[in-house]
DNA sequence: ATCTGACGATGACATTTGTCATGGCCCCGG
DNA sequence: CCGGGGCCATGACAAATGTCATCGTCAGAT
């Protein structure tokens, strides 16, 4: 019997998939959580097989999560699932340790097959997407390029990005500059979506 | 016998919510459907009682559809389900003829009671997200402040707004200025997140 | 008939950007 | 030990933005 932690904040979903996978003979949800904190308690205590964690949680994220269990509870497996199947969140994932890496548009054939394979001592990524990670290849940014886009996400004004990583109005705006370049945008904001998709910041 | 349609663009959710209604001994799921597309042809083959619509689908989105539906098949009631429960959405859920609406943070006996309420010609909205909706109000800005901001989302500059709603630069800027005024903001692009929250563009 | 407010535009101005050149510091690899 | 590259900063200049005052038209309300 396979011991099963699902994972995500969506009750609906919880539910759901709890379902679906008790349907399975040889699966069994031993514990839900609704966050990341919850699903660390739930995993420290039940010792589960596997973790099935959604990306999107609040609190500490899937990927935040399966870090921390990789290095606490290294017999603990996780997959990660997630509705938005971005390029450099796989990456992420992949680096903390995760096992299996599916996006939600998956069958739930599939998900109790992954599960069965990562229990297994397998891994699982889903084609598609690591087609797409591979594509967009690695970050051309420099880290400190990569931190002043970050904080310019939600389009703050240069002066507020200089507070926050203590540099001068001026090195922001290079570094902007530097990285609108980089990545062919037409301006900052281009830059920021871009990075953003493909998981750079 | 309640015949429901499901439709959600995400197969492992589209499978474990059929699951999960499946068990419920008054309701039947009688098509499924992976776009609004899918979704419209489904319901006019099935002639649901009850159509369970993601919000976020491709091609028409679930708002859409359910406007296409309530003037199409009339008898078919529509349950908006969304994982993102921002205030304008529901309104123009509402306006769409929609009689339930969901976030996905609900738990699945929720959602079964829902689908009975909405097939008996009831409605129901999630008391949370009409709170918030009644709190958002109504939208501060005219028209065509709305019209520019919305262009403005994605951070074009002021030169290509004007372009696509064939105005002049100078016009477009006051209007941007306005709308920053009016909603508070400290620049355009936390005005352009402040009404897309309040789904006022 | 008058007032108000949305709509469209212009011009002027300060501020904020984007861009470029330049220079210094420090660390790593050849 | 020397070069290259990342990192931080400055200064200068052009372009884009934000802000303000002002003007005209038009429709609906008083």
């Amino acid at each position: 019997m396979i011991r099963v932690l699902l994972a995500d904040d969506e009750n609906l979903i919880r539910d759901a998939l709890a379902g679906l996978l008790t349907l399975e003979d040889d699966i069994e949800v031993v514990a839900r959580a609704a966050s990341g904190a919850e699903a660390l308690a739930a995993a420290r205590k039940h010792q589960p097989d596997v973790a099935l964690l959604d990306l999107q949680m609040p609190d500490p994220d899937g990927i935040a999560v399966a870090r921390t269990l990789a290095s606490e509870l290294p017999d603990c497996r996780c997959i990660i699932v997630t509705s938005h199947g971005r390029p450099g969140y796989l990456k992420a994932a992949l680096a903390a340790g995760v096992r299996g890496f599916l996006p939600k548009t998956v069958s739930a054939a599939t998900l109790a097959e992954v599960v069965r394979t990562v229990a297994a001592g397998g891994r699982h990524v889903d084609p598609e997407l690591a087609a797409e990670a591979i594509g967009a290849g690695d970050s051309p940014l420099s880290p400190r390029e990569a931190d002043v886009l970050a904080y310019a996400r939600d389009g703050a004004p240069v002066e507020e990005i200089a507070e926050r990583v203590a540099l001068s109005k001026g090195t922001v705006r290079n570094y902007l500059s530097a990285a609108v370049a980089k990545l062919g945008a037409a301006n900052r904001h281009e830059a920021v979506s871009i990075a953003a998709d493909r998981g750079w910041i």
